[in-house]
DNA sequence: GCCAACGTTGGC
DNA sequence: GCCAACGTTGGC
């Protein structure tokens, strides 16, 4: 992969849901990051999230908040097949198989951070000022995150 | 549990 | 196309 192509992105999941453990624990530890029903979400996992990108796994809802550790993404954007199921809490009647209007993409675990980089320790970074997680008011749960911003927390993370 | 901020829906 | 109402997110 040509350098300039690699991107960086954080996925936020509820670790009372599904936990960076669970997925470092999960089977080839890769899943599907499914139920994501956000269109601005939606397009960068449709469009943007390519195999070898790097993801920060990021628990909210949590005590203490704050990334968990770091996912690669293995697959890039698919249709999400729990949509299409009537039975999935997440299923969506609008989303069909000949017009998909959720995505997914698979994620794999690779490396647990020792101690979660929280949450209140990510407001005192220098540099992160324009972080999309630490805006006002910011909820999309898949942001794109710049290679400085990925220096700066990989290098908080030890 | 509270509630501010946000995204989506639907009446008009 | 506007925008009020509603449901959800997520920090605290």
């Amino acid at each position: 992969m040509a350098p300039d192509t690699k991107r960086y992105w954080l996925m936020k999941t509820e670790p009372s849901t599904f936990s960076f453990d669970d997925l470092w624990r999960a089977p080839k530890r890769t899943t599907s990051w499914d139920g994501v029903r956000n269109y601005q979400a939606r397009n960068m996992m449709r469009d943007d999230m390519k195999p070898g990108d790097l993801v920060f796994i990021y628990h909210s809802s949590a005590d203490p908040t704050g990334i968990a550790g770091i996912a690669e993404v293995v697959r890039g954007g698919y249709p999400d097949e729990s949509a299409f199921d009537e039975k999935d809490s997440h299923y969506d009647p609008k989303s069909k198989r000949d017009n998909p209007a959720w995505y997914v993409v698979d994620v794999k675990a690779v490396k647990p951070f020792k101690e979660i980089v929280t949450l209140e320790s990510l407001r005192k970074m220098k540099g992160l000022e324009k972080m999309t997680l630490l805006q006002k008011g910011s909820r999309l749960s898949v942001q794109p995150v710049t290679p400085d911003e990925w220096a700066i927390i990989n290098k908080a993370a030890g």
